[in-house]
This record gives C-alpha cells, sequence and structure tokens, in this order.
DNA sequence: GATAATGCATACGCCCCGTATGTCAATGAA
DNA sequence: TTCATTGACATACGGGGCGTATGCATTATC
C-alpha cells in the first residue's frame, strides 16, 4: 500500500460516478436511489455528499463526463473526413447516432436538462457544442455555408439533433422513421451549404 | 343547485388541473407537493388520485390543456397572416415567443418529456406540432419550399424552436441573444424556401 | 506524538408518495 | 318514499428517500 490517499479518493469519486451513471443511464434519475446505487459501489450516502454535495452534484459530474466523451468522438470523426463538408456533415450523423444512444438520450437530452436546466451554457458551453460550432467556423471561413451566425447554426443542429433522436427513439418503427428523420435533416444541412 | 354532480365533478378536475398547472409551472414538477397544491385548491390527495390516477396523470391532463391552447394561438396566427409563408414563418416565431413564457417553457419542454417520455408522440401528434404540419403541407402543395418530408420538417423547427427558446430565455442577456437566435433561425427557414 | 483535518459511515427526522379504508351524497329501482 | 348501490372524495397508515447532524478512523501538520 504505498501511494494511497489520493488514489483512494479519486477511485471513491469515480466509483460513484460509475455507479450514478449506470443508475441515472437505466432507470432515470428521479427513480435512482441513492441508497441503492451507492450500496452497489460498495459505499454510502456519506461519500456522495461529501464528494458531490447532493443527489443534483453527482448528476453534473456524470454529465461533464459524458459531455467530454461526445466531445472526443465529435472530434474523432470529424478528423477522418476527407473534406471540411464531409467532416461536418459526420459529424451531425454522429450526433444523432450519441443521441440514439439510451444512456446519452436519458441523462443528457431528458433528466440532465429537466433537474439542472440548460445544461448547453454552463461553463462556457460544453464541449459537444463547442465541436460544432468550430467546424461552422471553418466551413465559413472556407466559404461553403451560407451566411449565418455559427453558434446560433450549432444550436439549431443540436436541438433538431436531439429531437430526432428522441423521435426516432420512442417511434414504434425506429428504422422506417429513422430513414425518414435522416433524410429530413440531411436536406436542412445542404440548405445550409452555399450552392457552387 | 338544479345541475350539481356533473358540474361539480367537472369543477373538481377543473380545479385540480389549475392548481397543478400553476404549482409545476412556477416550483415544477418535481418540487410540487401534491398536497400543497391540492391543498390550495380546497381539495385533497385523494381527489387528484381518483380523477387523475396520479401523479403524472395530472401532469398529462395539464400538457394536454396547454398544448390545445397553443395550437388554438398558433392557428389564429396563421389564419391574420397575407401570404402563406408569412404565415408560416409568424406561426414559427410565435411558437418560439410562447417557447419563452415560463410556464410553457417549463411543463412543456423541461419537465413534460422528462417525466412522461416523448411527449410529441403520443395520441396522434398533439396540436401544436400537427398545426406547424399542416401550414408545411400547404407551402409544399404551392411549390414554395424544398422537397422534404412535412412532418421531419415540422418535427425538426419544433427541435429548433424549443432549443432557441431555452438558449434564450436561460442567457445572461436576452434580449442580445435574442436576436441572434431569431436570425439565426429565419436564415433556417428561409433556406427551406425554394429559390424563385 | 499530540492535534487538527479530512474521508466516509451511521443515525435521526421529515416529507412525500401510494394504497387501503372510510364517509357521505346522489342516483335508480321497487 | 325507501333503500341499496355507486361514485366522489377525505382520512389513515405505512414505506421509502432525502438532507443533516453526528461519530469514527485515518492521514496530514507541527
Amino acid at each position: 500500500m504505498r501511494k494511497p490517499r489520493q488514489e483512494m479518493i479519486a477511485e471513491t469519486r469515480s466509483k460513484l460516478i460509475a455507479a450514478g451513471r449506470r443508475a441515472f443511464g437505466t432507470i432515470g434519475y428521479a427513480e435512482a436511489s441513492m441508497d441503492d446505487f451507492t450500496g452497489e459501489a460498495g459505499l454510502t450516502r456519506g461519500a456522495l455528499y461529501h464528494h458531490f454535495g447532493d443527489k443534483r452534484g453527482l448528476l453534473q459530474a456524470v454529465i461533464m463526463e459524458i459531455d467530454a466523451e461526445m466531445t472526443e468522438r465529435l472530434n474523432e470523426v470529424s478528423a477522418v473526413a476527407p473534406t471540411r463538408w464531409q467532416g461536418f456533415v459526420d459529424e451531425c450523423s454522429a450526433y444523432i447516432e450519441m443521441a440514439l444512444e439510451p444512456e446519452i438520450q436519458r441523462i443528457m437530452f431528458r433528466d440532465g436538462p429537466a433537474v439542472l436546466g440548460d445544461i448547453s451554457q454552463w461553463q462556457n458551453t460544453p464541449g459537444c457544442i463547442a465541436a460544432l460550432s468550430r467546424s461552422l467556423d471553418r466551413l465559413k471561413a472556407d466559404g461553403e455555408i451560407i451566411d449565418i451566425d455559427t453558434e446560433t447554426a450549432a444550436r439549431l443542429i443540436n436541438g433538431a439533433s436531439s429531437h430526432m433522436a428522441l423521435w426516432i427513439a420512442n417511434a414504434e418503427n425506429p428504422e422506417a422513421v429513422s430513414k425518414r428523420a435522416v433524410a429530413g435533416f440531411k436536406a436542412m444541412l445542404g440548405s445550409l451549404r452555399r450552392q457552387q
């Protein structure tokens, strides 16, 4: 036991985040009992209150973790695209696909905003919106898209994507709806492109 | 006292809906104690459970009431517009403005979806989306907009609008953000119009 | 090595919810 | 009219989750 303490503390924090994330992502924030999921992590509510203040504080930490992962994924997608425009479209598609994942949908698009208010303007705009914004900035500098405020456009796309994802995920036949949704979404994206 | 009973019952129902609506719209669904707001209406939780099954049932009733009001308002807006395109743009603007009202924002865009899941595909799509959809159908028939699935477009606009509203409402300086948001939103709408 | 401080668990009380039960008025049939 | 039944609503009870206060052990500080 050479380097405990700091390490043990970090471990406790990450255990709590992982346990909360699993509970929030499956049964949802409101149904998740702090006693239950801290117990599953081998801890108690005492540790949670100590590290995160309350249940909302833990949700915030969970969201920041997921947001970082989403940002990373978006950056990877745009990095491998042959053109910037293609990279942007790929990014948007990836965003919708992520929004279809139950954990992300539940935490980032349902419970998160409901419990914490508008997540998207915490710090200095979270990563995944900033990523879209940056892509739009580059496209605008290249003269590839119409004249539009890029942060606004990023938020429009963000809002549209998440609603598309909700629509698809809750549809009776998700595949059919997905086709319609993605086609319509790409049509909207295409209309942002400068006709050339 | 000639026609009580049915009338008293309806009155109880509407009292509960009004009380719940006020509580949900101000302090929010999760914070609203059923004992409190039924008490303010001169009733008890017994009446609520009898009429609506549970707290979620009441929320559902509240949402249906608000949705009907929103639909009515959208129809009025588009009815008085000089052209169909203008009517559509006005409808979208009205939609954003409604989404800025605290009660609507809280109940329809925050707590509603979080508690009940995707509201927009309950029955046969609620009124306010159907209203947008109808406007788009007419525009498409007139050849005024690009070829796009109208329900998808309505949902895209719906999602974009509500996120714009959230962005504005939670911004540090709502007026400035509102200008950017509305300008960007109209640019997006304009890009849906067939260039003529 | 004594003391302070930190990480975390335990203990307590409150409030809120769901259900089971009770009550009373209105209705309908004899 | 009377009486039984149903429905509208209140009351009563129990459980569970949350927040806070408190306790305890281990580590940092001197």
